[in-house]
DNA sequence: AAAGTCCGCAACCGCAAATGA
DNA sequence: ATCATTTGCGGTTGCGGACTT
């Protein structure tokens, strides 16, 4: 199985890498004649490959119009979101991304996207939040974390940006939201602010004016985003019953969406809330997990952080009418 | 500096679907 | 309608470079 050891010659027919050359020949003809049938092309071209061998050569690296580089932020937002859509269908997928191969998009999915949703707690098959039975050992820790971390997303901020995380708690919080989710623990953002404002939350941190949370933050921050709570609310109230009478909101980032459907974005407009697709969250690359930048709790002006990681991964996760929206698009 | 390990990617294989005779 | 051939797809593997010990 698999690829043989280079230069090995089976039946007559070369194997294994190709090189310059050969690439050269392959191009030269399909620019002259097309490809054709491609069992008769190798013969024709002169090639000593098979058919199968130099259509793969083509579509997969020679083609003139393939993307080469690291794929966007927006490229895999739209691979996690169709793949949850109709699964392992690379060739589904790259036909939405121009100059995406199936094949590289399959890479990509196995060395990137798969480890990274799997250290978000999200099970790459289902794009559900995966259960670890483990972590319920210190729940009672995890859900005052929870209720931090629940304060962090409903107040609208990158929970990456918004304090100074290590990546490990970062990303133990990740999963500990997944787990909550699953758990059907019901924390209010207002129960959680109750429970940051009270006494027990403080005293179990030890938490004095301008002394560090387990994750960072102070109390001082934390104050300041209690205050800035009721007037993020308030606007999030108000952006809802915007939508509720399909007004368009004022915010002209919101047309920065980082998904690109040529099909289907003209229509987006159209579709019902419910039945849209779930803004995407950032996926904070590791290098921007360790970031040492805070943002100013005021600002909720950032359009990314309308939705953050956890929200709207809840939201993807938790709706699955939406996984109908992108098969739409698909099919 | 050398050896060992890890990781990303190109390319292979087998099977299924599509097409043509 | 059936069979043979071709094409396309998804899963898997080996190579080689990067990184670690």
């Amino acid at each position: 199985m698999g690829r043989l050891p280079s230069n090995n010659v089976k039946n007559g027919l070369k194997k294994g890498p190709w090189t310059p050359e050969e690439d050269r020949v392959l191009i030269d003809y399909i620019q002259r004649h097309g490809h054709g049938s491609w069992r008769a092309l190798p013969k024709l071209a002169g090639l000593n490959r098979c058919g199968k061998s130099c259509r793969l050569r083509w579509t997969n690296y020679l083609r003139p119009d393939i993307k080469r580089g690291r794929f966007s932020e927006e490229e895999e937002h739209t691979i996690i979101n169709l793949h949850a859509a109709v699964g392992n269908k690379w060739s589904a997928i790259a036909s939405h991304l121009p100059g995406r191969t199936d094949n590289e998009i399959k890479n990509f999915w196995n060395t990137h996207l798969k480890k990274k949703l799997l250290q978000m707690g999200i099970d790459p098959v289902t794009h559900r939040p995966k259960t670890d039975l483990n972590i319920l050992a210190n729940l009672p820790q995890l859900l005052a974390a929870a209720n931090f971390s629940n304060l962090i997303m409903m107040s609208n901020f990158h929970l990456d940006s918004a304090l100074m995380l290590p990546s490990d708690a970062l990303a133990k919080i990740q999963l500990l939201h997944n787990m909550i989710k699953v758990l059907g623990t019901s924390t209010t953002t207002m129960e959680a602010m109750n429970f940051l404002a009270g006494p027990s939350f403080r005293d179990n941190y030890h938490l004095q004016e301008n002394n560090n949370l387990p994750f960072g933050a102070t109390a001082h921050e934390l104050t300041q985003l209690q205050s800035n709570f009721v007037n993020i609310e308030a606007s999030q109230h108000q952006s809802e019953l915007s939508e509720y009478h399909h007004q368009p909101l004022k915010d002209s980032n919101n047309n920065n969406n980082n998904h690109q459907f040529p099909s289907s974005t003209s229509s987006a407009a159209n579709i019902p809330p419910s039945n849209r697709p779930a803004q995407l969250p950032a996926l904070l690359p590791a290098s921007n997990q360790t970031k040492n930048n805070k943002i100013n709790p005021n600002d909720i002006s950032n359009p990314s952080s309308t939705s953050t990681t956890f929200e709207a991964w809840g939201d993807l996760v938790d709706d699955e009418a939406r996984d109908s929206f992108w098969r739409d698009i698909i099919e």
